[in-house]
RNA sequence: GGCUCGGUAGCUCAGUUGGUAGAGCAGGGGAUUGAAAAUCCCUGUGUCGGCGGUUCGAUUCCGUCCCGAGCCA
């Protein structure tokens, strides 16, 4: 980037140039109209959109995950949309590695980076850097996975007692990674790990919020309008060993729906209380970023814009 | 019309040898540092279909009525 380095020299200093606005973020839960407003804020500061939604960057699931359709492609740059294939294996370490350089291409050309999604932990790790922490080895991530949960944590206790009682030890999940850490780095994870506490300076980003039942009305239409647009389709050509995309909201469902153990009706019945589920999982994380500023859902492109500007101060 | 089986939490059902009841799901709340649309934790009072009867006490036993489902006419 340009600036005054070994410019002592010369005539008359030139003005630097304006200082770009730190990315903005836009976050919510699922179908509170997040694409459509970091649309409407990319058009009108000059922005380019960056998807933060751990499901929109798989190819094959556009319909199912709602993501941005040709038209909306064609008003602004997209990024990070469908770029990776279904039977792939994603993290929110990877979606940073990937996500940094296109950001930083973008604020190069001088343009607003407008990160939009709901997939906390992704967001988390681009906003505050994860910790030094070994990746996911999947080699041992399968031998652990076939110890009983007891096991498991009694491995934990010996590798790292502080981390043991820190962590919830009824998630295997939890318990396996910590272990796997512990492993591959040969240290406690306790350590390793830095604190999520403090929040960067210079955060920028609005919450998209409405009232649960406000919020449960556009689920149900977004369902009905996604299995209208062909999820049914999308899904039956999902190919059948796709592990992560497997766990999309939807997918289960369609599926039982295909093979006849269900209706329709029942199939988005259970679509909703999943989605419904889930947005109820990220209105509890959000609530703790206390630096996104928080902004009416039903807000008009102005009244967005206006929190924009306002945000981050 | 007769017989049989049901009627218990928003839903599907368990249970009480008579002392007013509990699971799963849904709903509500929370956690979250490389699977995150994942994973996990906490949270269960409802005229036990109505009305009578027996009983110290009935959701439980008896009678009757109502409502489902099935079978026989």
């Amino acid at each position: 980037m340009v600036n005054s380095c070994g410019r002592a020299a010369g005539p008359a200093p030139i003005l630097p140039p304006p200082a770009i606005e730190p990315n903005l973020y836009i976050c919510g839960p699922t179908a509170s109209g997040k694409s459509s407003a970091a649309l409407a804020i990319a058009e009108a500061c000059g922005g380019e959109i960056v998807n933060a939604d751990a499901f929109q960057l798989y190819r094959g699931l556009e319909t199912l995950t709602a993501a941005p359709g040709p038209d909306d492609l064609a008003r602004v740059p997209h990024h990070l949309y469908g770029r990776v294939a279904p039977g792939e294996a994603l993290d929110a370490g990877r979606y940073r590695e990937m996500a940094l350089p296109v950001i930083e291409e973008i604020r190069n050309r001088g343009h607003l980076p407008v990160i939009v999604g709901g997939s906390g932990l992704y967001l988390k790790f681009l906003t505050h850097g994860p910790s030094p922490l070994p990746p996911a080895d999947p080699g041992l991530r399968a031998e652990l996975e076939a110890l009983p949960l007891e096991e498991l944590n009694l491995r934990l206790e010996a590798a790292d007692p502080v981390e043991a009682a820190r962590i919830d030890r009824n998630n295997p999940r939890y318990v396996q990674r910590a272990l796997e850490i512990c492993l591959l780095a040969g240290r406690p994870v306790s350590e390793l790990r830095r604190s999520f506490a403090a929040t960067p300076a210079g955060l920028r980003g609005i919450l998209l919020e409405w009232s649960p039942a406000a919020l449960e009305e556009r689920i149900r239409t977004r369902t009905a309008a996604i299995v209208r647009r062909g999820a049914l389709e999308e899904v039956a050509a999902l190919p059948a060993g796709s592990p992560t995309a497997s766990k999309a909201i939807g997918v289960p469902e369609i599926r039982d729906h295909l093979a006849g153990r269900i209706d329709l009706p029942a199939c988005e019945e259970r679509i909703v209380v999943a989605t419904r589920q889930y947005a109820k999982r990220q209105r509890t994380w959000f609530r703790r970023e206390s630096w996104l500023t928080r902004v009416d859902g039903a807000a008009t492109p102005d009244e967005l814009l206006a929190a924009v500007r306002g945000a981050g101060r």
